[in-house]
RNA sequence: GGGUGAUUAGCUCAGCUGGUUCAGAGCAUCUCGCUUACACCGAGAGGGUCGGGGGUUCGAAUCCCUCAUCACCCACCA
């Protein structure tokens, strides 16, 4: 066997075994299910720390479902993300010369299909290298035709509700992808920008002015009137007069409302309901006229009538010199505000009234809140439930603007006549049913359809029911529906956990009937954010992520996995530790988290070794291994319970270090060392094959977190029949354990620790045998005659003997619990360093009887508290007299020595 | 303005229902060791009055109040 684990070869293998015993494919059967379905990716999507760490634990769960012998399916696929794919192929188009504006939507298309084709399954591929065990077979995407057709239907079922309505309304406008973007997908950052303070002139006056402050003062050109607030002393005498707006010169009246603030810029503020959210409620409440000043692409508009055609921005220079010549500039003033920006694109956007399609939320939103707040569905950590409280209150939700200007989506299913009549239909005929039933005699040819697209978020809230074929396919969908476990970051809570919350809520009691559950899962798994050094969240659109698939060629994807849960608990942000650098994703320094993981396979890799190495022999196992075997069984019982534990609580981070900790440090640094023949000696066979049993228990346990290297030594570990695979291994039951065993194993350990202790301060080599006396004691007797106790203390503390003594002995000595050690060696300790160390033990000691004393003699505490703590608290003052006894004694030997 | 979370060893973080398996892990540091599983290792050591201040309690890192600092979310921002 090679000195180090050979991952690469090795995940690769064991992928493809995997794969190819069809362990990932679930039908459903007699058995219970156990169903994830996976946030999908965009198609546009590389593998980021993101995706690997919410993948992971879906791994995890998913694996340890399938090893408690419950059907375990997890549902894999990629989003078409129209905004981002869109943008990709028009930019790919572009490189080749090609303009969107002109080729047709069909042609369009053809490149869009093409484009996903070639790079849209990456991201799954590299799912697969992080050992992902998902149902390959099942493997969906948001557009593909049966989808596509759950949305259309979707769509005019809420249509038919009286739920979807299309209206002219204030949206935000990305004037680069020229589309409608919903609330959500508008990120707003601070940004320097200045205030301008401009003054317009009174109407019928030479010289009397009223000054706004603005941020945007391109948007003068659509101004419509001037508000001040009603209150305001300052403009009490202008009601009913009118202003001059510059540059175009148009009369527009000075209003009154309180919605203007008075003690911010000026206390005047100009209205422009064309491009503002507040100024277009402003003007429906004082009905005035709005104009919109820009075209599509962000220039100005012929209605602008001055600078048509310019860039906003270029406006905005422009326009700043041109009131400055004419004498409306009173002052320009650094100021910070928030923008917001397209979260896709980046662009500014602009708000503009637009005719768009909207759903009305309010239904919808107070069931899915109540889902949540009944504890129907349950999030984890449960504190999120006050931002998705928050974000779902009535007051706080509008209606979602679900159409887009896109070609890459599910087209609208509105058809229009020429003459102006209206249908939404699943098809052109069932269209043409309903155009014609007042006996009308639309044909095909007489309908258009709706050009906008359908928002992707509309088709990801049905991917819990839709990956099922839920719409048709009851069978599957009453087998794996609920899902057990979401597993997403809360970033997308609004976008897309509410809103699959209210699909489930709508839709599954129609298609499962009454008795079944409506929502889309039992459990949300709210992952933290991956950030970088610098604490910035890790993101596509920062590009701060590092190349996955380096990190897993450098670390393994068991490596990779083991870095990522140790230190994500549920809900807390990770910081990815190693530095990259942003360009090039190239890791520049080691990550000490993925090490570990790495380290730890290596670690398991040589004990297997260790164990391959060794002679068989017939005999009978010592006392020594048959206590050590007891001990490591039970240590395994008791980690047993404590994952079980954690998996309920979803605390998968404490169970993988726990596990960490009973392989490395209960299974290698003490049992394997315990039972380890001395050299050329070897090992009887019913401890190796007893050793080897608990290897391959300790192998499932940890396989949901490395899937790979716990293959592979299971493999190792024995001969194996076809299909006798960890990743199908049974999850162990937990056994019992004796408590009080187990003290007695750590007092072990804290004897031989003592001894390598005294060994490291004396010099001494650290197989030099010694001889070693214990002070004669009820508890030191009790504690050696455990079977197989002195022996062990003897073989690994490298000792000659070890025996009960009931003289004192002029020798180091240490204390182990109540317990006087003698170690014979030749001294060469500084006494003087002893007699410090003792003393500052026994200040300890006696400071700490005090304290308990204190307690003891408090009735309060005496009665108060459970009765098993005032016993401890007894022994624990009890112990500490015996303690400083022996100190003193040691002390007084040392200060007779030192003469 | 409304809300959430964080603050524990030099660093990154665990610590669930208050009480010796409550002061922990890993990394980093120091000392010793290339001992025939493993230097991607082993043995040992040092290091924290658990952000400050109050309170509840017999008992608080843990519960309550308050202050401070940091992060984030929502709303507003002419």
């Amino acid at each position: 066997m090679d000195k180090h684990y050979n991952a690469q070869e090795t995940e690769k293998k064991w992928y493809a075994h995997w794969t190819e015993k069809g362990y990932f494919h679930s039908t459903p059967d007699e058995r219970k299910a156990y169903s994830i379905v996976i946030p999908p990716p965009n198609v546009t999507g590389i593998l980021h720390m993101g995706h690997m760490l919410n993948n992971t634990i879906q791994d995890v769960l998913t694996r340890r479902a399938r090893l408690l012998g419950l059907n375990a399916c997890w549902v894999p696929g990629t989003d078409h993300a129209s905004i981002a794919t869109e943008a990709k192929v028009v930019q790919l188009l572009r490189e080749k010369g090609i303009k969107k504006s002109d080729i047709s939507r069909q042609e369009f298309l053809k490149y869009a299909f093409e484009w996903k084709d070639k790079y849209g399954g990456i991201i799954l591929d590299q799912l697969k290298m992080l050992g992902a065990s998902c149902d390959w077979e099942r493997t969906r995407f948001t557009m593909e035709p049966k989808l596509s057709e759950y949305v259309i239907k979707v769509f005019v079922d809420l249509y038919k509700k009286g739920l979807i309505y299309k209206g002219l309304r204030m949206i935000n406008w990305d004037p680069e992808a020229k589309t409608a973007l919903s609330n959500e997908e508008v990120q707003y950052h601070e940004e320097d920008s200045k205030l301008y303070k401009v003054r317009y002139k009174i109407a019928g006056t030479t010289d009397e002015w009223v000054t706004i402050a603005t941020t945007r003062p391109e948007t003068i050109l659509g101004d419509t009137a001037i508000a001040v607030n009603p209150n305001d002393e300052r403009y009490s005498g202008l009601k009913g007069k009118s202003v001059i707006v510059p540059i175009v010169n148009r009369t527009v009246p000075i209003i009154f409302d309180s919605y203007v603030e008075m003690e911010f810029g000026t206390g005047a503020l100009k209205v422009t309901p064309a491009h503002d959210m507040n100024d277009n409620e402003i003007g429906v409440r004082h009905k005035l006229e709005s104009i919109d000043i820009f075209n599509d692409n962000g220039t100005m508009s012929e209605l602008a009538k001055f600078y048509v055609g310019m860039d906003r921005f270029e406006v905005r220079k422009q326009i700043v010199k041109d009131l400055k010549a004419q004498g409306h500039i009173v002052a320009i003033e650094n100021y910070k505000n928030k923008v917001g920006r397209s979260e896709r694109t980046g662009a500014v956007v602009e708000p503009r009234l637009k005719e768009q399609w909207f759903l009305k939320m309010e239904k919808l939103s107070a069931m899915a809140l109540a889902a949540v707040e009944d504890g129907d569905v349950r999030f984890y950590p449960d504190h999120m439930i006050n931002m998705y409280r928050n974000w779902l209150k009535p007051e706080n939700v509008r209606d979602w603007c679900v159409s887009r200007q896109l070609w890459w989506g599910q087209q609208i299913p509105a058809f229009y006549t020429k003459d102006g009549k209206m249908a939404v239909a699943e098809t052109v005929e069932e269209a043409l049913s309903i155009l014609n039933k007042d006996g009308g005699k639309y044909t095909a040819e007489d309908l258009k359809q709706d050009e906008d697209v359908i928002d992707t978020w509309f088709s990801s809230w049905l991917w819990p029911i839709a990956v099922f074929d839920g719409f048709e396919n009851k069978e599957e969908l009453r087998y794996y529906y609920p899902t057990n476990v979401l597993v997403t970051g809360w970033d997308i809570m609004f976008f897309w956990v509410a809103r699959m919350i209210m699909a489930g809520y709508e839709w599954a009691p129609e298609l499962l009937g009454e008795g079944h559950e409506a929502k889309p899962f039992n459990d949300v798994y709210f992952t933290g954010m991956v950030r970088d050094k610098f604490r910035r969240k890790m993101s596509k659109s920062l590009g701060n992520s590092p190349d996955a698939i380096e990190l897993i060629q450098k670390y393994s994807a068991d490596g990779v996995r083991f870095g990522m849960l140790s230190s994500a608990a549920a809900g807390n942000d990770i910081v990815f530790d190693a530095p990259f650098d942003d360009k090039s994703k190239k890791i520049i320094n080691e990550s000490k988290m993925c090490e570990l993981g790495r380290n730890f396979t290596n670690k398991m890799w040589n004990a297997l070794k260790l164990l391959k190495g060794w002679n068989i022999t017939e005999e009978k196992p010592s006392a020594v291994n048959l206590l050590a075997m007891k001990w490591i069984e039970q240590k395994l019982n008791e980690q047993i319970a404590e994952a079980n534990a954690g998996f309920e609580s979803y605390r998968l981070s404490e169970v993988l270090m726990g596990l960490r900790s009973l392989i490395w440090d209960d299974f290698c640094s003490w049992y394997l060392e315990i039972i380890k023949p001395v050299y050329g000696q070897p090992i009887d066979r019913s401890t190796l094959d007893f050793t080897i049993g608990i290897f391959e228990k300790m192998m499932t346990l940890l396989h949901p977190f490395m899937p790979f290297i716990t293959e592979e030594l299971w493999a190792n570990l024995r001969a194996r029949a076809t299909g006798d695979d960890c990743v199908v291994s049974r999850w162990p039951e937990a056994g019992n354990c004796d408590a009080k065993f187990l003290q007695a194993v750590e007092k072990m350990k804290v004897v031989v620790q003592n001894i390598r202790d005294v060994r490291a301060k004396n010099q001494l080599p650290e197989k030099e045998q010694l001889k070693m006396l214990v002070k004669d004691s009820e508890s030191a007797r009790d504690f050696l005659t455990e079977a197989g106790m002195t022996e062990t203390i003897v073989k690994i503390g490298f000792l000659e003997s070890l025996d009960i003594s009931s003289e004192e002995a002029d020798a180091t000595s240490f204390l182990a619990g109540t317990e006087q050690y003698f170690l014979f060696f030749e001294k060469k300790v500084n006494i003087a360093e002893e007699i410090a160390r003792i003393k500052k033990e026994l200040e300890y000691f006696q400071g700490f009887v005090v304290s308990i004393g204190k307690k003891l003699e408090n009735e309060k505490f005496v009665q108060n508290a459970k009765p098993e703590v005032v016993d401890a608290e007894r022994k624990k003052l009890a112990d500490s007299h015996e303690k400083i006894k022996l100190l003193q004694e040691e002390l007084e030997k040392c200060l007779k020595a030192e003469g």
